[in-house]
DNA sequence: TAAAATTAAATTGTATACAATTTAAATCCA
DNA sequence: TGGATTTAAATTGTATACAATTTAATTTTA
C-alpha cells in the first residue's frame, strides 16, 4: 500500500530530527544538570524573569501536567521559586533565585557548542527555521490549549 | 544574553512540531488503538513483514528500553508476535499477526486524512521533508546506537 | 448575589524516551 | 578449546508528554 510506505512519511524525519538534536544538548545541558525542556523553562526565565504556569505552557505548547512536575524538580535543585500569585490564588508565578539568575552565565556557550556539534552552518539553520517555523504557527491555534 | 533568546533557539521548531503533528496523528490512531511511535512500527512490518528488535530500533532510532515495553503492548494487543530466533537466540523477530496484518486495511486513510487535518499542500510536506531529511540522516551516524 | 460556568494548577494514569546495567548467547582469539 | 569480548534484548530508574479528572479560585449571569 504506497501511501503507507515509511519512506514516504512527513512526520518520521521531523520526530526522528527533534530526538536527535536533544540527545546533542544532552551533554552540553548534562554540565548544568539540566534536561532539554528543562533547559527551554530557563531561556524564557531569563529573558522575562518571571512567568506564570499557564504562560510557559502556552509558550513551550506544554500542559500543566507536564509543567507542574517538572518545575517541581527545578525548584527542588533551588533555581526557581514557585509562588501562588496574591492577585489570583489560581496562578503560579515562576521566579528564579539567584543560582537560577547566576546559571545563565554557565550556559551561554550553549548555542553555539551544539551548532558546533550538529556540523551545521548558520545558513542550514535558518533555512530549517524558515521551513519549520510557519508551519508551526500555522498549527498551533489548531491545538485545544 | 542575545544568543540565548528563546526566540534564536533552532530547536524548539522541530520539538514543537513534532509533538504538534503528532497530536493531529492522535484522533486517527485512536480508532486503531496505536500511539504514533506504534503506528510506526506497525508501518515497517506491513512493509517487511518480519524485523528484528535491533533493525526495528536502527530504522526508528529507538533503543531496546523504549521498543520491548512497546513491542509487549502491541504483542498484548495480538497484532504482532515476538519470536526468538532459532539461528541466533539472541535476536528476537517480530512478525504480525492476521489481524496485525488486516489492521493496514484500516490505516489507509490515515497519510491523506493527516495531511487534511495539517492543512497541508502536497508541496509544502515536500518542502519540509526535504529539509528536514537530509540533516536527520547526516547526524545520524553521530549518535552511539 | 448565589448558583453555574470558567479558569489555573495539580493529580492520576498510561506510554514513550533514554541512560545505565544486566543477562544470555555468540564470536574472538590466545 | 575455553576464557574474554562482543552483541541483542531486557531490565531498572528517571524524566518527559498528554488525556482525563479533580481541586480551588474567579468570573458570569440569571
Amino acid at each position: 500500500m504506497k501511501q503507507l510506505k515509511f519512506s514516504h512519511q512527513l512526520c518520521f524525519p521531523i520526530y526522528a530530527l527533534s530526538r536527535l538534536i536533544t540527545s546533542h544538548y544532552q551533554p552540553l545541558l548534562g554540565e548544568l544538570d539540566l534536561t532539554y525542556p528543562q533547559y527551554l523553562v530557563m531561556l524564557l526565565l531569563w529573558e522575562h524573569q518571571s512567568m506564570n504556569v499557564k504562560t510557559l505552557g502556552e509558550t513551550l505548547m506544554l500542559d500543566s501536567g507536564t509543567l507542574t512536575p517538572l518545575l517541581k524538580r527545578l525548584e527542588a535543585k533551588k533555581l526557581i521559586k514557585r509562588v501562588r500569585s496574591k492577585e489570583d490564588e489560581r496562578v503560579v508565578n515562576i521566579q528564579l533565585t539567584p543560582q537560577g539568575v547566576a546559571l545563565e552565565q554557565q550556559a551561554a556557550q550553549i548555542p553555539l557548542r551544539l551548532a558546533d556539534s550538529l556540523g551545521v552552518t548558520p545558513a542550514e539553520v535558518q533555512e530549517l527555521k524558515d521551513a519549520v517555523t510557519p508551519l508551526l504557527y500555522r498549527l498551533k491555534p489548531a491545538l485545544k490549549c
